[in-house]
Order: structure tokens, then C-alpha cells, then sequence
DNA sequence: TTCACAATGTGAAAATAATAACAAAAAAAA
DNA sequence: TTTTTTTTGTTATTATTTTCACATTGTGAA
């Protein structure tokens, strides 16, 4: 296996979501139009996703649930986890870590930072708030490879640059201001103002068409 | 302007916000190459998406900020704006209105529901909290478009009918859960475990290089 | 056994998206 | 004035991603 396709990627991570239900339904096998249902795409893109990584069915059994499963986390996850920051306790920071807490993974949150003192020395679902002055520091002490940043927009910029400065390797980016880092550095944003007008857009077009 | 592809859709929505930030700078004129840095692209792309919908700039000024703004505008956006709601007012949910409710904007968020009778009635950053046994009442009364789905998931596939049922056109679906809609409603699904999990890979790839 | 069916796996084709290459033209420099 | 530079606009090309089409094969029914 020499590349993924970036879409793969994204794909096999949901597929493992929604293997990781059958399983829990305690469904053995699963067949790639089933897979292909819940994700909203075709049952040969999932054939596809899986010849990429090499993982080959039974005949008429389909796919073996825990295999795959087993499979995409040797081909996705690092082998002894990786461990993230958010950076910012606001609304969506507190959300975000009450959200990821609960859920046993091999990405485990082992800090958050900002700025505000009130919430300093505090934890949210068990994990410890340190200020953004010690982010360095925590993050190299911690191993910390990966930073969800949600503070204030203002600040994106400047988080940014401390979390490369401490060494971080991945940042996902909630904010809606665009941040530049090294090409070594692994960014992904998001912002869900696009995600909603592209939704609108879609609307407005069925309704004008 | 026959067609726009979808990743376009989104640079546009993109585009714009970066557009209004110059606006807001006192920026008059902005060079393709301007706006390709604070999105991560090329210029090429840019000049390529203004091609399309049809955009023409001055030569060696660059594009109208407040021109370019207002086209993207007509393209995207409904002319009398789109209402929104969010379901499901936990700590998701109510990082959401609190973040959409500042902006001025041609998507508005009109109403929130819930299950939980100490939300019901209340207002959160001044939008009226509704049961959601008076969901498709007020999703018709108020003629809202879209709903943003903040539910726990296992109430997502329930809450996707409903949201159907009551002639809704779009779903931005932030559960981990994927919903069923039919074909004319248009359905957008972000799961943040993805994104994170999709950084965690690329992380993973560089050290292992 | 033979046939029909239901699934996987994959090469080839099509569709979609991004990049390269370069002409044109306005502005600045010489 | 002429030349150089800079930037847009667009065609052609390349790369990526998805879909089509179909060979293959295990299973169960006739
Ligand atoms: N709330 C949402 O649903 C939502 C949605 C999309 C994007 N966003 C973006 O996410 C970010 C956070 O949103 P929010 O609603 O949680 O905002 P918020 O104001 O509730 O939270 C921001 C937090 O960051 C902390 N902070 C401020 N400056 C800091 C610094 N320099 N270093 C570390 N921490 C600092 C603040 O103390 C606060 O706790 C914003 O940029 C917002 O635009 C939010
Ligand atoms: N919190 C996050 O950062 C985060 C991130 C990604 C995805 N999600 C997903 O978003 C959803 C909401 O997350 P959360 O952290 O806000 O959860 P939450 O439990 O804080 O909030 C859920 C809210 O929905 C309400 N609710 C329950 N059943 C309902 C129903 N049938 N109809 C309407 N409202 C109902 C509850 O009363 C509550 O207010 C979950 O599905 C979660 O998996 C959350």
C-alpha cells in the first residue's frame, strides 16, 4: 500500500464508527452495501476504500467486523495513541472535551490551556486546565502531538505559532480565522459557517431550479 | 454559469469571510495570490473559482473587495436569507447560538428545541427555546429552511424524520450518527472525530517516513 | 447436478478537481 | 519611448477520485 487517497482516509475513520456499532449490535459480518448505506455512498467505493488497504471479504459474507476494524486501526492509529490539547475552555472547548472524555480511544485528551484564571487549575471531565503560559512546558512534558485550538478568533494567530513553537505536530483549527504554519506541521480546519451556507446554497438551489 | 462544483461552493462561502475581514481593515483591493495565502491554496484556484462565476478583476489592482463580497453573495446566499434552528440545546448546541448569534448574517438562527422542560421557554442569546413536540408547528410558522442537529445520537435518526416531516430542506447533522433523509432534502454531515482522527493519521505518516 | 443469485474484486472509463502554461494588458521602470 | 514587471483570464494538461462493467466464486434452489 503506497498512498491513501485523502477521502480514504476520512472514509475508513467512518467506517470504523459504524463497524464499531454492528459489533456492539453484535453483528459479524457486514456487506459493503450496508457499510455503503449508513456512509451515503456507493458499495463499490467501499470495496474500493477496502482493496486499498488490502482487506479482502468472504463471498457472499461480506466483511468480517472486527477484522476490519482491527485492520483500519493498525492502518489509522499510531501504535501507542496520541495524545491532544484543546486550547481554549470556552463553549466550544468545554463541549468538545465533555464530548471526547467520555469515548476510549486511542486519541486521549491529556490537557487543556487558557487564559482565563478562574478556570486555571481546574478539570473538565478529568482533565487538568493549565495556563496558556505553561503550554510549552505541559506539552513537551506530556508528549502532546496534536492541538484542537477554540480560542477567540483575535488569538488564533498567535496559539498558533506557540503551539509550533512548542513542538506540536497536527492542529485542528475550530476557529474561523485561517492560521499559517510550517509545512512539517499537519493542519486541518474547519469552520461551520461553511459548512451551513454551503447547506443553504444547496437549499436555495433546489428551491430556484 | 451552468454548474459550480462543490469544493468551490465551499472556497466561496471561504472567500468571503476572508473578504469581509479586509473590508473591515479598510481594504479596498485584493490580489488573487492574497487570497489563496489565507486559504491554504494556490492563485490559480482562486482566479479559476472567480472565473466560474464569472468575477472579473482589474488587471494589476486585483479584485473589488466590496464588489467581489456582494457577487458572492448573489451567487450563495437566498435573496430574502434562510431561517435556521438548532436541535438539541446541550453544550454543542449552545456553543453554536451563542457563536451564530453575533453575526449579522443572511442565515438566521430563529429558534432552538429541546427536550429538557428547564430549557423549554428560555431564551439562549435571545432565541426562543422550544419544545419539540411543537417543532413542525413552529418549523412552518416561522418557515424555517434548515436545522442544525445537536441531539445525543441516539435520538438523531428520530430527529431527522421529524425535521422532514416538518418540510425542512436542509440538515447540517453534527452527531456522530449518520440520518437517512430523502433524496430533496439536502444533508451535510461533519463528525469532529474524523477530522481529528484524520490529523492524528498525517501526524502518524511524517514521524514514520 | 445445474442454474440462478448475490456478493466480492478490479481494470477501464468517466467525472471531478487542481495545476501548469501562457497570452494579454496595465503599470512601472529604464 | 521602450522594456520589464506584475497580475489577470483562460486553455490545455495532469492528477485524483468515483463509477462502470464485468469476471469470479461460493451458496442455495430446482
Ligand atoms: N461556539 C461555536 O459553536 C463555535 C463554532 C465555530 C467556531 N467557533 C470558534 O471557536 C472559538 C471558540 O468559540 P467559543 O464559543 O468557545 O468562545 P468562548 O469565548 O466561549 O471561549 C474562548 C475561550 O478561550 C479562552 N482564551 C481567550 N484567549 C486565550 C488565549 N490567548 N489562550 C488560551 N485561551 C484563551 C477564553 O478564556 C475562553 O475560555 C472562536 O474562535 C469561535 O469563533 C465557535
Ligand atoms: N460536544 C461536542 O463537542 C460534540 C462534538 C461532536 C459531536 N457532538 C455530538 O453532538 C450531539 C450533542 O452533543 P452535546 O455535547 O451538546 O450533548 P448534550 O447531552 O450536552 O446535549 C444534548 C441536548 O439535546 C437535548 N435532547 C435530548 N433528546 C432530545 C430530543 N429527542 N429532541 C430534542 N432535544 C433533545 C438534551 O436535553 C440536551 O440539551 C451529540 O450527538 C454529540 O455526539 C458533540
Amino acid at each position: 500500500m503506497k498512498h491513501l487517497p485523502h477521502k480514504t482516509i476520512e472514509r475508513l475513520s467512518q467506517y470504523r464508527r459504524a463497524l464499531l456499532i454492528c459489533l456492539n449490535n453484535g453483528q459479524m459480518h457486514i456487506y459493503s452495501h450496508e457499510i455503503a448505506k449508513i456512509q451515503h455512498i456507493t458499495a463499490v467505493q467501499v470495496r474500493r476504500d477496502l482493496m486499498l488497504i488490502g482487506y479482502t471479504g468472504t463471498l457472499r459474507k461480506g466483511y468480517n467486523v472486527k477484522e476490519l476494524i482491527e485492520l483500519i486501526g493498525q492502518i489509522i492509529d499510531s501504535l501507542d495513541g496520541i495524545n491532544v490539547a484543546i486550547i481554549g475552555m470556552g463553549n466550544l472547548g468545554r463541549a468538545l472535551i465533555n464530548y471526547f472524555a467520555g469515548k476510549r480511544s486511542h486519541l486521549k485528551i491529556v490537557a487543556s490551556f487558557d487564559i482565563n484564571p478562574d478556570k486555571i487549575g481546574n478539570k473538565m471531565s478529568g482533565i487538568p486546565c493549565f495556563s496558556i503560559d505553561e503550554m510549552e512546558k505541559v506539552i513537551r512534558e506530556k508528549n502532546i502531538k496534536v492541538g484542537i485550538m477554540t480560542v477567540p478568533e483575535d488569538f488564533a494567530s498567535q496559539t498558533a505559532d506557540k503551539l509550533v513553537h512548542a513542538g506540536i505536530k497536527g492542529i485542528l483549527n475550530y476557529t474561523p480565522k485561517p492560521v499559517y504554519v510550517p509545512n512539517e506541521v499537519y493542519l486541518e480546519e474547519y469552520d461551520m459557517i461553511t459548512s451551513l451556507e454551503k447547506v443553504a446554497f444547496y437549499v436555495k438551489m433546489q428551491e430556484t431550479e
